[in-house]
DNA sequence: TTACAATGTTTTAAGTTTAAAATATTGGCG
DNA sequence: CGCCAATATTTTAAACTTAAAACATTGTAA
């Protein structure tokens, strides 16, 4: 274990090795772009507003669904399990940021909407995060942002293809 | 909830509404593709070698380090806290995967490498996932890898930027 | 030498996340 | 109607994760 002349920062692409094919490589490099973004959201959410990533992706899911949104349909955008959903929202009801009606026709499932005050918070929230997603991505120039949606679409549809 | 005329998959992206910031639409893409990728990885990982992601990176970085590594170093590495590489070597020692050797110079430390099963094992996971992620990311051609390679480039070194 | 700061790891407590089992409700079909 | 599969959600158990405290060892300096 010597010294090495430069210090860098290490990240999951130190896991690579020379003869790895370059999906690898693309893949390990998208993980380490991701969660370099996702561990300063969570930074900054945590210190600015005392909340996590998770409970704000549950609140940006119901701010863009005026008409409310069942559990199931917040996990699936989510991307999350169904119990994970469940736990979120009671933490959040509990908070009095949402609110979860029951639906006629159906008793099973039932409206989770935000709140008046749910709204307000989340409406802060949304602003400071915007500015740091600009913050994060503003080295890129017009054309790196239009090459990177375009070639990440195409991933998109590679992998959800694949997937059957 | 009226129905659609196309089922199409959720994510991240349904977060989207018409103003938002052209940043934020390329953060939630790119939070999307990593998502759907490690969430089939994974499911894969358990169904067909019983292991998890944690695990297998724990492992994988042990595999390209012939010579060991610290308790420390696969911390740094793996980007994860002291705690948390505690737990899982425990698990892999206790499946006897890996090995923890004492450094004659230093009794605080120790040298973590695969055990002979743990290559084994190791490699033949390797393979399965490499192939997967080439499944994965095989919608894509050789020069969308490479646009994509060094568009994510530029966004690690513009955080890393922005991150002072 | 002794004290004490620094280093390396493990333990602890609290919280998140998942997969799977359990619960509750609906809809179809004999 | 009564049964049973499908759907929607919650609960549970186990694994992962972190921050901070505890523990052990090393290095340094009075």
């Amino acid at each position: 274990m010597k010294n090495k002349e430069k210090i860098v920062p290490l990240d999951h692409e130190s896991r690579l090795v020379e003869d790895d094919h370059h999906s690898i490589r693309l893949w390990l490099r998208l993980l380490t772009c991701t969660n370099m973004i996702e561990a300063a959201l969570r930074t900054r959410l945590r210190e600015e507003f005392g909340t996590t990533l998770p409970r704000f992706d549950f609140m940006a899911q119901l701010a863009r669904a005026s008409a409310g949104l069942t559990m199931g349909e917040l996990s699936k955008q989510m991307m999350v399990s169904g119990g994970n959903v469940s736990g979120i929202a009671n933490q959040l009801e509990s908070e009095g940021l949402i609110d979860r009606a029951p639906l006629p026709n159906n008793r099973r499932t039932f409206c989770v909407k935000l709140t008046a005050e749910g709204k307000t918070r989340f409406a802060e929230m949304a602003r400071a995060h915007e500015e740091w997603v600009i913050e994060l991505l503003g080295g890129l120039s017009g054309d790196d942002h239009q090459r990177l949606m375009a070639a990440l679409k195409r991933v998109k549809l590679g992998i959800a293809d694949s997937l059957e």
